[in-house]
DNA sequence: ACACACGGGACCCCCCGTTGTT
DNA sequence: AACAACGGGGGGTCCCGTGTGT
């Protein structure tokens, strides 16, 4: 999947840069100039398209919260609680596997949790999501699974397995998470069946 | 309910505002300055203690790097992959649980990782880590949900579940946990002998 | 009430607006961006208009130091010495009144200042100014009453008395200066009987 | 006047050399780079003295406007209008005579004016010492008047006349703002011996 | 076992001015 | 007549680390 990177638009090569920089050095540990350097223009340059990080930040996010928001809108629009849990699940996952480095970042920068917080309404988005997949058990199982779940697809997507296929771990990623959270398999197997 | 902040010697009360901030803010985003202000204290005085930034990222996470490995070790030395499962997995999340945000930072913080990547031989722990979970299930789900599971532990230690008791938070992570990875509880009931 | 903002030429708008911007930021503390944000148009835009900045600056300041100079000059034709200072004074005071966040300005504002003495003789112009009010006096009074007055007038145009009718103004100033300078008012009532 | 510049600390040698420039260049077209180099240091020395240009700032104005306050004070304590004036021009002038460059700052630089509104109650301050003034002469006279002859004072000990001697100056100004005020030089001479 | 003073350097923001296009 | 894109550079802030003095 040759990310095609011949000739996009500046501003978005901006952001696609700032992931990449983000995931490998923080947000925090990610200088204006990094990004420029790598895109071999100058700060100047970055500051035409994104007046502030923050903005730059934001516009890095925003299309991912906006996926995010829709999924967890549509889950809990369902009947029952473990079709809303698999709606996230299934949803969630299927975000992180495609912005694999940006949710990482997302999940687990303080930096960013922070911005975030402070500029959009994050936070209340994440416990949704939580609450969704906290309420398949009740009692002090729910909220904990909930977490490590989010954390461990989180994570997982990050630096540590970039070499896996897509669709591997996709799929796997869905397995281990049911697991943890105690849902079992839909009736219709869902298709991908990965190898 | 702060650990006796009243009079410890204040090298350690340095380490545990570091660990503190670099939750907080990850670790490139915390200061030396910072760090200072917080104990009233001026940067020299820091210094005194600590030569360099690094050193005082190392006095920081070094004890906590010394129990995984020791945890590492012995589980190596167990005769079946469940055991050696079981083990790794019930001493990571006792680390995790005591040293909560420390956790964190070190699963997560890309400057931390870095780091401890040139200096000490960090990334071959984790992987020998990840391997002893890995294990348990031959195929492509092994390392994935290996992943998932370190991961997920050392997210929901993180700042997200800071009100949950701790032995509630051992135990639950360890089921949940047992679960993703398909392990069956063993026989003892494993008795949470935390010191 | 605003002089018909309604559809100026964009050149006199962008005069209108940097004199006024002058006044509130000082000079070296106005940027383009300011300006053409204020007018909604782009910073390339002005550069149409004002191939630099200090371009802009004398276009600003050339139509009243313009009429400074012929003040000066005609002042400097009369016979008395009283005539002259009163012909400086009359003049002065008018221009101040019709320019007042200019003339506040080209007053005190040091980067002004600098700027005018180095692309005119603008330095000329005020001293001989001065020398038309100090003479009345001669002996130290002279040039300090002359400055006290000069300063007064331009200081007392600027922000601080905005909402005082421009009439009156004008004729208090004239009081105010006649008496700093120990001129006595000439014999005609000088006609401007305001309101 | 030597200055001693000998060996003063450097905290005070900053804010000499912040006065002087602010006066030269205005407030905005002053950088702490060019504060720096005028005292052989760093910015990153200046920072350790002064951790912003408004806390520089505020340090180079606060004597002063304690000066000012303190001398407000004391002349709405007196009990007949020109006494009340006398009181207020004496005490200004005084002032003014003895911080040249900073009283032409205060009073002409918008950039300082701003900051001083936001931070102290610069404006109900200035308001005061106006109201003293211009309470001798009522009608629309009064306001005018005070403002010419505070801003004149204040343009009078700028840059403009540098060379004069100080204890001239400050009779000179007494007598021509007492002319410009209409206010009768009081039976006792006054004695201009401030300490 | 600290504080004071300072240097060197980096970072973000932002400014002035140029070029190319519509 | 106006904008989009960008370079070169400077300003303010702040950081890491050193030296010196108690």
């Amino acid at each position: 999947m040759a990310t095609a990177t011949v000739k996009a638009p500046t501003r978005q090569r901006l952001i696609d840069v700032a992931v990449r920089l983000f995931t490998q050095h923080s947000f925090a540990g990610t200088s204006l100039q990094m990004i420029a350097n790598e895109l071999g223009i100058t700060k100047a340059a970055v500051y035409h398209y994104f007046r502030t990080r923050e903005e730059l930040l934001l516009a890095v996010v925003e299309p991912v919260l906006d996926q995010l928001r829709t999924i967890v809108e549509t889950a809990e629009a369902q009947r029952t609680r473990t079709a809303r849990a698999e709606n996230v699940l299934t949803g969630f996952i299927d975000i992180a596997v495609r912005h694999r480095g940006l949710i990482f970042v997302l999940a687990s920068d303080p930096g960013v949790i922070d911005m975030l917080r402070a500029q959009q309404n994050y936070g209340d988005l994440i416990n949704r999501q939580l609450k969704l997949l906290a309420d398949v058990d009740p009692g002090p199982a729910g909220p904990i699974s909930a977490a490590v779940v989010l954390a461990g697809v989180a994570g997982a997507v990050g630096p540590a397995l970039v070499d896996v296929d897509e669709n591997v771990l996709r799929q796997q990623l869905l397995d281990v998470s049911r697991r943890a959270l105690g849902l079992r398999a839909p009736r219709r197997p869902a298709g991908t069946d990965a190898k």
